[in-house]
Order: structure tokens, then sequence, then C-alpha cells
DNA sequence: CTGTTATGTTGATATATCTCAATCTTTTGT
DNA sequence: ACAAAAGATTGAGATATATCAACATAACAG
């Protein structure tokens, strides 16, 4: 099991590759010596919603999906998929100490826990620390600004074109990619039916937009014009 | 003009009524030197997204409607009205340090100006403060998940009740309350068009549910189906 | 006080999207 | 390999909501 590393290896994460750099020998051993590696089948619940927020957790390998979770609806909106050396952890710290998103393996996926006092130790100790972990909530905010414009004033091509963008860019680094996510999948972080995302696709395909084979690989053809969709709404 | 205070009538804000207590005298020494007071008239642009982050304020009286814009569509979101004591600034602080949020002052207002390079030395010296302004940050989040959640999935009457209970709650303080909003500024918080809003506000008023007089004057007079409401989507 | 501008209201119409149900395809477990 | 389950697709129909245009009322400035 690799070791958070001040130097050379040093364990990256979306925090921001330089976060566990920060640290001094005395706090990385500290982290190291509590930490526990989890691992997780395909389909199985990481964390849910609702429950006690004890760990924050580096993915190590796999992927895993991140989504809100509505019971009376039982209507999800997907938030962002997470991949080996993002931290996963949530809005709950420091506040109510619950999760207030579900992740879920979308294939096999190895974890490391660390404890949630380890990491409000080392913080209160290393303001640097702090003011990396601020910075990337900071980011996430911007980003679920961005969410909320985009969901609730595109329709449904434009938030489409928004989903696959962001699957080629930040997920998969590739216009060519293969997805783990379902139809449902794309439903749920596009906020519309899986009917309407179907249709999208196809009038894509159709008109030369993007291609698409077995229902999980996806390839952008007219980058230009998909995104000019994704502006346009 | 008010001083921050360690004690006696401490200067609270949304971040924690108790945030800038944490701090040292030299701490607050530092802050009232550098403080400078700016008074808004109504309708007057506080700062705008996109511009650059410089301060982060305090609203001493006054309040403010704070949204997201999009120059494209020119469709906003209205996120929060802030309200006196409380900071307004922004998620690019520590990120790009620009504005992604526009405010505009819905009365005269005035507010206290803290230089975000204050903010950043307090902080570093200070990890209660730090870990009070990472509180509020997460609660944010919390916040815009939720919106997330109900912009996205829930229809028009829900949308409508959310907004008028918001603003009983979190605004007023009262379900008999004038706001300064417009029907527009309704619609914008809610994720739809100004008729439609105009046209649910009616069904309630039908329907027993709430009383608007003037335009201007709202008062909820069956919270409990409001809420039903508010639920049901 | 009065004309002008901004805001609110109403109705008719268009349309995007969801819903539901049937069918087809792929994946999974034994 | 096969049956069963899960996921994907298609079409027809329903409906919520936006759009547009006309008009009414309120706010504002000279």
């Amino acid at each position: 099991m690799a070791e958070f590393a001040k130097s050379g290896n040093c364990f990256s994460c979306e925090l921001k590759s330089s976060m566990f750099c920060l640290l001094t020998d005395i706090q990385l051993d500290e982290i190291n010596s509590n930490r526990q590696q989890v691992t997780f089948k395909k389909g199985e619940t990481i964390f849910k919603s609702g429950g006690p927020l004890t760990h924050i957790l580096c993915i190590t390998s796999g992927m895993v999906k991140i989504f809100l979770e509505d019971k009376n609806n039982k209507k999800n909106l997907l938030l962002k998929i997470a991949k080996p050396t993002q931290l996963i952890g949530g809005p709950g710290f420091l506040v109510d100490e619950l999760h207030h998103i579900t992740a879920i393996a979308l294939e096999d996926t190895k974890t490391c826990f660390i404890k949630v006092s380890d990491f409000k130790e080392i913080m209160a100790e290393n303001s640097k620390f702090a003011f990396e972990f601020i910075k990337y909530r900071n980011e996430r905010v911007i980003f679920y600004f961005q969410r909320l414009m985009d969901l609730t004033h595109k329709q449904t091509h434009g938030k489409i074109a928004d989903t696959l963008l962001y699957l080629a860019s930040e997920v998969y680094g590739s216009d060519s990619f293969d997805t783990l996510l379902s139809r449902q999948d794309l439903a749920d972080m596009s906020a519309m039916t899986k009917e309407s995302v179907i249709r999208i696709i196809k009038e894509f395909v159709e008109s030369g937009i993007i291609a698409c084979n077995n229902h999980h690989h996806f390839e952008i053809i007219d980058k230009n014009k998909l995104m000019k969709i994704s502006k346009t709404g």
C-alpha cells in the first residue's frame, strides 16, 4: 500500500497534487499510521448521504460516481465522477459531520480511509494545508455555480453537450472514450429522463457530431459544434 | 463607524457570530485600521461577476441580492438575499481572486470593505478563524446542493413554495413580510419566467395558502400546505 | 400634477420534455 | 449455455411551462 510521501512519488489528490507535500514528516507519519485500505466491488456503496462522516477517503484505483439523493422523488443528481488520487469527503466536514452525498463504485475500487480527526489536527497545525483545502472547496463552489446555471437554464441538447464535454475533458481526458455510466447515469447528470438522453444522443449521432457504438463507447467528432450547442443551450 | 470588537458588542456575521471574537487584539487592530465604509444607493451594483475580488465585505445596513449572471442568455439565478452583519465575498478567494457572483443593493446599503490580504493573514495565524471559514463555506455548499436538487427536480409550484418559505424563514424572519424583490427577482430565484411566478402566486392566493396585497406584501396563511407543496414538488 | 417608464397581469399559443407502455438488447448468474 | 434480470430504444400521447403580445397598474421625474 502506497504511503503519502513528502517528496518523490508524492501522493497526489484533487485537493491539489502538492497538498500532502505541505505536511511535515511527523504529520505524514500520523496520517499514514492511521490509514485503512478498503476495496469496493462494482456497484457497491462506499458511503451514503445521511450517514456519519468519520473518514475522508482517497481513491487509489477505480472510479466512483458521486451524487445527491432525494428519498421522496427518487430522483438523483450526479455531481461528478471521482478518479484515482482524488479525495472524496463532503461538505459535512466541520458542519454536521454527516455525508450529504452518496458514493458508489462504478468498477472495482480501492480506497484509503483517513480519519476526519487526523485531518482536522493537521489542518490546525498547518495553515498552508488549510488554505489548500479552502481553495479546493471554493473551486467546487465555482463548479456548482456553473452547474446551477447550466442545469436550470439550458435545455436538453445543451445539457447533454455539457455532459459529454465534461466526460471527455475532466474524466477520460480524450474525445474518444468508453464510459461505465448507464443512460440513466447520463440522465442523472443532465437532470432529465433517460428517454430524452437516448433521443438526443441519437440526434447527435445522426448529425455527425458524435459517434456512439456499443452504448458505452463515445467519440466526439465535431467538437466545435458540440461546444456551440453547449453555449447556446 | 462600529468597530470589530473582541468582546461586548461583538461584530457578528454569517460566517459565525463568534468568528471575529476568535481574533486577538492585534488582529482586530489590523482589520479595523484597514477597513473602509462604503454606502450604496438602491439599485447600485456593489460588485460584479468577473471583477477582481480585492475585498470581502460586511453589510452594516440594508439588503443585497446576490446572483449568478449569464452574459449570453441574460438569464440570472438569484442565490440569496444578504442582510446586515453578513459577510459577502465569493468562491474566488484563494482560487482566481475574481468575483463569481454579482451583488446589487435592494435598498440603500452600508458596507465595510476588508482587504482580502488581511483576511488571508489572519487566517494563516488563527486556525480557529480558518475553521470557521471552512465551516461557513461547507454550509453554503450544502445549501447549493439543496438548490441544485430543488431547481432541477421540482416543478413551478414547488419552486415558488421554496422561495416563499426561504424569504419568510431566512430573510424576513416572519410569515408576514414586505419584500423589495420584484416578480422578476422571484422568477430568477425560482428558475422560471415572471409570468409563471405571477400565475402561481395567484393560484396560491385563490386557494388560501398565502395572501398578497400590493405586489410586495406577502403573508403565509397555510404554512403546512405550502411546506407540503414544497416537499411534493 | 402629468407624461413617461418600469413593472405587473392576463390570455392565447407553441413547444420542449416527461410519461407510459411495448419491445428489443445486453448483461448477469447459475 | 441458458434463463432471468437489467438496461436501452422507440413511439404515441399528455402536460407543464415558456413565449409573445396586449394591456393595466404602479413608480418616477420634471
